[in-house]
DNA sequence: GTCTATAAACCGATAGAC
DNA sequence: GTCTATCGGTTTATAGAC
């Protein structure tokens, strides 16, 4: 978007300002972000962002259903698991493991929205919670997975053990730094969850 | 706060300003706060605010300091568990499960510095980590939880379980409201983490 | 569609009277 | 210690030329 001066390519500009907003929303939320920030990263004035966007809000609302967009395009339908009660907890936590480093953007997106008060659910995420929750009842019928605990419990387990550790890494950082902890790779966090996990959900 | 006009009670108008700016900081964040906004809640004027803090860093430091003063004072220095294991960590559990029902406005402070990057322990809290970290390793080697895993995930996995159930609430609401799963109450959640998590821990 | 210029509001912070 | 008045800077948003 830097090609001499006022390059009349619309879709192009709304484009680098999308990309632009996404990064300085993310980073900074919707009070901490500005228009002129934004501008700047973007190469389009001022003026011209909220021509394409209408106001800050409108700008703010399209960046979200640009995450969203791509996100769904990624999601391919997946079959309903059979007989693999275990195997497919441990890939629930795997994918919402590797969500956290593939999408960081979204997910501080996200964060920022909850504290904003947007509870609302990005779109397609309906129709993960649905897999999942028929995916660990049928692993109950079938005895793989202890039935005295709730589908929603297991979800939310799982993806609050694996959000902390992203959320909370920095700070985790600190704790080890000061001696409270010893260290915890990556890869060695995953395993360790899945093991207990998986052990927790026996019948 | 409300006695007439200029009521000289520089503590009190110190504390009125403290208990507003709480709300406000924990309500929209730092950036999203204004002083304006403190001085109608306080009763105070927006100079008399600066006037006693200094600038809106230091306002926010000061809201800071007094929780975790209030915080710390409440924690009484605890003994080291023996020979109890499990009801350690069950205790872990349900200590950090109750500590977001007290602790609203600080569990939002922490969420909002968390994204606007302030990564330092907050007062007190290096304490309960160390005993945390030295409770779950006597733990391990009386062979009551199992030495595969690593005190540090022990304590994220206890922290993002819980954390998740009360920072995503009104997002889980909705995914039970639109039939995604079925209702789980408070303590029934709790329960049955507690269950998960301790058969997980057994060597 | 894109810019410059600018309005209108609001922000944090200061000056100065009391 | 507390107020009113106000400054200088930024903010979102609009007007109007091109």
């Amino acid at each position: 978007m830097r090609e001499g001066k006022a390059a009349r390519d619309p879709e192009g500009t709304k484009r680098a300002i999308l990309t632009a907003a996404e990064e300085v929303f993310a980073d900074k939320g919707f009070a901490g972000a500005t228009i002129s920030e934004i501008s700047r990263k973007s190469g389009a004035s001022g003026p011209l962002i909220l021509f394409h966007f209408q106001n800050k809000e409108g700008l703010y609302e399209a960046v979200k259903d640009g995450i969203v967009d791509r996100w769904r395009d990624r999601l391919q339908p997946k079959p309903v698991p059979v007989g693999a009660g275990p195997e497919f907890v441990s890939d629930m936590i795997k994918v919402a493991f590797s969500f956290y480093i593939d999408n960081p953007r979204m997910v501080r997106m996200a964060n920022w929205g909850r504290l904003e008060g947007d509870d609302a659910p990005w779109g397609g995420e309906e129709d993960i919670h649905h897999w999942y929750e028929s995916s660990i009842k049928e692993a109950q019928s079938r005895g793989e997975i202890r039935n005295d605990v709730s589908p929603l419990t297991i979800t939310a387990m799982v993806c609050g053990t694996v959000h902390v550790w992203w959320e909370f890494h920095g700070h985790m950082e600190e704790h080890v730094r000061q001696g409270s902890y010893s260290e915890v790779k990556d890869d060695d966090y995953l395993e360790q969850i899945t093991a207990i996990i998986l052990k927790g959900l026996t019948p």
